[in-house]
DNA sequence: GTCTATACAAGGATAGAC
DNA sequence: GTCTATCCTTGTATAGAC
């Protein structure tokens, strides 16, 4: 097995499990094991250990979400983006356990943030780097649809929030209904500007 | 030191460990010796070790809350209520270091919420109840107040997410500021019956 | 009720051969 | 690039004296 391809298969097993079960709680054999990358090189393509992992799946999430976000924002209107991204998400968690395990990996970004608060700075910066990322999508669609830059800002933050708030509900739950209730009060909530 | 004393203690230090650092980051020794309390005692108060601990501590964490809400709620209508509780949680981020600790255990639930969904069914099944908890009050305040069932309950579920979201950016801002940015939108997003 | 000592597993990480 | 073996620390939990 090639160097990249071993790199790339332990760095999306640690981003899922990281996402998905938390930094502490996911072990370096763990990752090891369900990647099914070779034993001996997890700290040859990552010789800062658990923290450097964690960073770069850190990355890794960021940027799935943004993207996902970005086409959702070119196609659509502000309230259809976020329900259609609000839809998706509530999909995810009524789907077959597999193709669950698969997206998990880019959704619950919230437990690992607020982990990594108490970790390395670097981690902390990491997640807040994260959320200003997808702020800054979020406010740039806002404004050219005529909100104001304070509102724009203000509702941003607080569609995050939600977001991210919603899936720990629906984890919590094992279901997708919170999601979908959120979707609900989305025009509500963007009928200002 | 007489029974209820130490078994008190480890269970208030127990409770905001976890919430604040999480279930998996906080060991029983660190339990131990933040609580001051007694060495050998830990095992004796709590059998069944730190699932034990981590159940009781969430039906501690549900119970301070609710009675938060419940006093706000009984003073002020819904919009002034829920922005006086994120006021509240946004000061505490702003607050002396040793008050934030104080407080912080009855603030990032959220944490322990998205961990305990694969843990136990008994953990996954206290927090579901929490947010039903929760969720309930913010029901009745508001269907008190005129709104239709509907409206209610998809509003209830989404106050929660967008507060419990709120607070893990504030933990990774290390500021209030999120939570202030939620509390400037609740009044459009409440107006909506 | 509390103490000390200890068992036992799992965690992260390194060394050195190949 | 990968493997095996190993080290050290930490974590949970128990036993048995006091």
């Amino acid at each position: 097995m090639n160097h990249n391809q071993s790199r790339e298969k332990i760095l999306l097993t640690a981003t899922r499990l990281f996402c998905l079960r938390g930094y502490h709680a996911t072990g370096m054999n763990q990752i090891l094991k369900e990647s099914g990358a070779p034993k001996g090189s997890l700290y040859y393509h990552f010789p800062q250990g658990k923290e450097q992992l964690a960073i770069e799946a850190l990355t890794i999430s960021r940027n799935l979400v943004a993207d996902k976000l970005r086409g959702n924002f070119k196609i659509a209107d502000p309230v259809t983006a976020v329900q259609q991204h609000l839809q998706m998400l509530a999909e995810i968690f009524s789907s077959e356990e597999r193709l669950q395990e698969e997206w998990f990996s880019i959704v619950p970004f919230g437990l690992m943030a607020a982990e990594s608060a108490f970790e390395t700075e670097a981690m902390r910066k990491a997640c807040e780097e994260t959320f200003f990322c997808w702020e800054d999508i979020y406010i740039q669609k806002l404004e050219e649809h005529g909100y104001s830059e304070d509102m724009a800002k203000s509702l941003s933050t607080s569609l995050i929030a939600m977001i991210e708030g919603g899936i720990i509900l629906a984890l919590t739950q094992k279901s997708g209904q919170p999601l979908l209730q959120v979707k609900a009060i989305i025009p509500n909530l963007l009928n200002c500007k």
